[in-house]
DNA sequence: ATTGACATATTGTCCGACAATACGTCAATT
DNA sequence: AATTGACGTATTGTCGGACAATATGTCAAT
């Protein structure tokens, strides 16, 4: 123990953080509105009274995060973080995180038969017609696994906007970019549960016309405890990490 | 509808995206490992055959989803994404979407349960012995609003931290900085509600050490529901969004 | 209304330079 | 032996300028 003063830790950030953040302050507080143009390169250059390069280096920053996108592949414009891009930089996170099929599982029994129930009170007509395409869509590829997995991604996907919840969107966003393909698409292969999908799909539709809040959280429970059922029955260890790629 | 033939649009993407994938990539694939130092960025920019700047401009892509920090303030390293990290771009993602109070307590009311249940075949002696110095903590400190936001905040991310889910933190984190910070900071200034919080938390960390899912899933779900009344009798609107900062 | 030609604006990439600072080494000091 | 000091080196942060590639806008020609 060192008995002299302590002093905190002198925050000597980069110039291309601090314009970084400006920016993002501007954007988030509403001062820069979603759609608007940001000034070009070399006006912020000026304005910041930094150079080129270092704008840019602030700009990458910003990207990543998406909210900065490309009106045309030139001007940069100000756009609304999309859910896949925010859950890109989620999952790579669990990745590396080693996140198991069974963490993911767990997350999934939380949120989607709460996006289930919520649906019903939230989703609108046109909600519920995306949804019966879906279904419809569904029953026809049921023993094609590929185009099956990608019915079944998207009718989960479409079950979460329907609650127009944009949280749940964002914290559910690695199920769709992890558990489902992955975990999900060797199910598939594996068990070919086409029946049983649709099934189960069909009743939650149904529970959300019905306005039936508990029937649809019933449902889907039972259709992510066939999911873990299946799982566990392929060969895939369900304490497993997923794998990369 | 144009009979011509359609071309996809062609994807130019350019350097310095490139180059951040194959850097990504190398990471997430393990090539280069956690607490690795990367190469400096004049090696890199040799090895890949640009400039430095885009080098840079490569790199602040990465920065931003936290997969690479600095060892030393120099040189680079590649670093596990912390929650809170990701859980930044999260949330600013969630306040450009206006979200409501409503919409964080629906997934708060998804997630915390969900954590409490889990804490309790997963948490391990320290998880404990630090729940119950937060606990203590959180008596002593009953009346004195900051400090008792202060220790809640810290329980919750305790007890999610003792599920051991990574997936289960990063998709509560929005919760960590934007829910309980603004919503239920606001709570606590108008109503004192220090005697309830602590009840609820003896009885879910009793739950804990009992090893009792059911109890403590279902004191989750009460606090949680308090909460949501703290809201509602405030003069905070329930479905007004999150106020920016 | 479509095409073509041309000037302009803006981004992507390169080069070279220098200052600030973290690191390692080795000597000097106590 | 442990701290301090001096010094050279490596690496990042920032600068300035340059040029090519590419959207954009305008106006004339068909």
């Amino acid at each position: 123990m060192s008995k002299s003063i302590n002093f905190d830790k002198i925050a000597h950030q980069p110039a291309y953080r601090i314009v970084s953040e400006k920016i993002r302050n501007a954007i988030i507080s509403g001062e820069i509105k979603e759609g608007e143009l940001l000034p070009t390169e070399t006006e912020l250059a000026e304005q910041f009274g930094v150079t080129r390069s270092t704008i840019r280096e602030a700009i990458r920053l910003l990207e990543h995060g998406g909210i900065l996108g490309r009106a045309d592949r030139k001007r940069l414009v100000v756009t609304l973080p999309k859910t896949d891009t925010v859950g890109r930089s989620v999952s790579s996170a669990l990745l590396m995180h080693h996140v198991t099929y069974e963490q993911l599982w767990q997350v999934a029994m939380g949120l989607e038969p709460l996006a289930s129930k919520l649906a019903c009170t939230t989703a609108n007509d046109n909600d519920k017609k995306l949804l019966a395409e879906n279904l419809e869509q569904t029953r026809e590829v049921m023993n094609d696994h590929d185009a099956l997995l990608a019915a079944e991604i998207e009718f989960h996907d479409l079950l979460a906007n329907a609650t127009h919840n944009s949280a749940l969107l964002l914290a559910r966003a690695p199920l769709n970019e992890l558990f489902y393909p992955i975990a999900w698409g060797e199910v598939i292969r594996a068990l070919s549960p086409g029946e049983r999908i649709v099934v189960a799909h069909q009743h939650i539709y149904d529970a959300i016309c019905d306005n039936n809040p508990d029937k649809a959280e019933e449902w889907m429970k039972k259709h992510m405890i066939d999911f873990r059922r299946g799982i566990e029955m392929g060969n895939l260890g369900f304490d497993q990490p997923v794998p990369v790629r």
